[in-house]
DNA sequence: CGATAAAGTAAGCAATTACTTACTTCTTAG
DNA sequence: CTAAGAAGTAAGTAATTGCTTACTTTATCG
């Protein structure tokens, strides 16, 4: 609920109604209603242990392009099914600064940090180019993350209009992921030898190309 | 103050303080607190006119590389400098899901549809290889808008710790932008002749692989 | 069992909410 | 000048807020 409408659109009276039990139970358990609301936040933040998550993923892919694959289908289609967490959290930095600084803050801190590291490591290398890679990361996180947040605040808003709706979630976060990856990927990549091959015969790209190259569509 | 607190966070009391008049001259103005409210988001989108002036920042620059640093840029310097509009627009989207899609959903389409206009145009000038244009317009603004948007939610957040507070707001912008352009433009370049000279040069990474594949180590 | 504490509740508290009413002041056109 | 309406206000309204009090029920364990 929290998620839903805020720490001050959540009435303890709603909450109470909810979970079925009277108003003055709540504040039996928590002192106040800001306490549960604390509570609420480290039980989901404790819960969803992403930076683990996300160190699992990256140790077990073959290779960057996996790797980035992963991560990005994995956000995509975690944040498409379920938006309490990005709620949440955008509710408590734009409701208590002070505090959703240490909470969230320090978690996607945390989380840049993993994904940072395995890039530094790829540039040490020399998979990756070098650059800052907390800022290589951010750049990557950025594209995935913004997009799933406008989808998931917005809406599909595809087009300019309102009338296709989403028309296959899994086949956009597909193709969504496999864009991006590659985007940033070609940007990264310490060797774009195939990509200058690609553009000197700049027609017939997909047969040439055995893996890595994701092809465009839209005619 | 709807920016700083969102809707239900701010009362009518207090807006009524802040402007120094008596609370009953706000519904004298206003039939109601939401119709002051969408008043407000009203004035706020329509002075700043955004896909109006990326057009602009667009036309004018000399090249991809170019359009983009200014985008990106403007768009940094921007929302560092001011946090109400996207505060403003955040709020809304997590308080009343209905109309902040016809809102501000409508209004970021169209900032979308302007820089994919744009994209398009490039893909079929050769300059950029062909992708989604939406896509990649969505990957490159994702990147800078999540960029800003953890900055003004959760602070520099630099470091894992807390220590280095905000160094140099411009520097970092500037390195910001560049490095977020060049990993975009590099991903989509249709020739990225210079790259590959440029990091011959600096590394001779190229001269160790052929094409294509991008190695993956993982020990 | 029986004592003790935890779990649970009905009713109500003062404070705050968006909004109204009944009234006074300022501005301005004919 | 003056009438009329706009601008402005003090003092309320009923409803809702987080939270408390005083009480009853249920579980635990020697």
């Amino acid at each position: 609920m929290f998620a839903e409408k805020g720490f001050g659109g959540t009435t303890t009276r709603q909450i109470a109604a909810r979970a079925q039990v009277n108003e003055a139970l709540i504040f039996r358990h928590f002192p106040s209603k800001e306490e549960l609301y604390w509570a609420v936040l480290e039980a989901k933040v404790r819960s969803e242990d992403f930076h683990l998550r996300l160190e699992e993923l990256l140790a077990g892919a073959a290779n960057v392009r996996e790797a980035l694959l992963a991560v990005a289908e994995w956000t995509l289609e975690r944040r498409t099914r379920d938006h309490s967490t990005t709620r949440l959290s955008l509710f408590c930095a734009l409701e208590r600064h002070e505090l959703s600084r240490r909470f969230f803050g320090h978690f996607i801190a945390e989380y840049f940090e993993v994904l940072a590291n395995y890039l530094r490591r790829q540039m040490r290398q020399g998979v990756l180019r070098s650059a800052d890679p907390l800022m290589a990361a951010r750049t990557f996180i950025g594209a995935v993350g913004y997009h799933s947040l406008i989808k998931e605040l917005f809406g599909p808003l595809d087009a300019a209009g309102d009338v296709d709706q989403d028309p296959a979630a899994t086949t956009d976060t597909r193709e969504a992921s496999r864009l991006m990856v590659s985007i940033w990927l070609d940007g990264m990549s310490a060797v774009p030898a195939a990509k200058l091959k690609n553009s000197a015969a700049s027609r017939k790209r997909a047969s040439r190309q055995a893996f890595t190259e994701i092809q465009e569509p839209t005619t």
